[in-house]
DNA sequence: ACCTAATTGCGAAAGATTCGCACTTACTCA
DNA sequence: TGAGTAAGTGCGAATCTTTCGCAATTAGGT
């Protein structure tokens, strides 16, 4: 018996639209569903963009995908790693920095002492000024 | 002369609507576009949705209001006040917690240390479980 | 091969924000 | 004080993003 299909050990099923997808968000490090479709389109012009939607979701209900919100608007996605990272963001360029979480954990730390408040900060960025931009307003 | 109304005092025309605006984003605290243009029809029901976008964007332009983004979509505006305050969402509830910045400090300075990042934890919530959704999951 | 439920494509719908433009109004200053 | 002018408003339509409903297709179990 070969070994079965990462997809299909997650309760999936196997997909050319929803292989493609994850091989996309894989690919692209972070991407909007936009960016997604349009890597797709590559090998698979024919695939819906409402395709693209579902299949993100679907992929994260299952823990291969994750989302998270860098600017003013929408959803980007990655690839659920093993090493967690935050996403500092700069609000002027756009600049992705991605920090070890271990960066972050005197601050998680105090805001579940002192607030009882569990900390996710792979959802949301954390927003900012890069070293660039910060020089230069 | 009489000292000129604050709105004035940055250069803004002085109209209902504008006015409206402002005092509803300091009634309600943390509030969206939509949250504002209900708070104001109760006294000026006529006011159209578009005007309080414009009158948002301006009054951010001028720095009375600010916005930022509590949960995975749009804005919500407060009144841009002395003491600065990050925010704590939760994503399952969506409760807020305001923070002083003081709280937060440690970590902004690593930031900056280590990535040259300057943080504005202003513009985007920190997401994570509040203690009763963390605890009842 | 066959059956069934999951998945897809498509078009429409929904929700949020922006835009163009004609009309109105707050302020300037003669 | 009363034009004149540019800023501001209302309205409707346009955009943009995300979601839905449904009929047609297809993957996986038997
Ligand atoms: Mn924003
Ligand atoms: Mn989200
Ligand atoms: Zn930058
Ligand atoms: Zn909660």
């Amino acid at each position: 018996m070969a070994e079965p299909h990462e997809l299909r050990e997650k309760g999936l099923r196997l997909t050319p639209q929803r292989e493609l997808v994850l091989s996309a968000v894989r690919s692209l490090g972070h991407a909007t569903p936009e960016d997604v479709a349009e890597r797709v389109r590559q090998t698979h012009p024919g695939i819906n963009l409402s395709t693209v939607y579902r299949n993100l979701e679907t992929l994260e209900n299952v823990g291969l995908v994750q989302h998270t919100h860098l600017g003013h608007g929408g959803a980007t996605y990655h690839a659920a790693e093993a090493k967690l990272h935050a996403h500092l963001t700069c609000e002027r360029c756009g600049v992705l920095i991605e920090v070890p979480i271990e960066e972050t954990s005197l601050l998680t730390q105090s805001l579940l002492n002192d607030y009882g408040f569990h900390t996710d900060l792979e959802h949301l960025a954390i927003s900012g000024r890069c070293e660039d931009c910060f020089e230069k307003p």
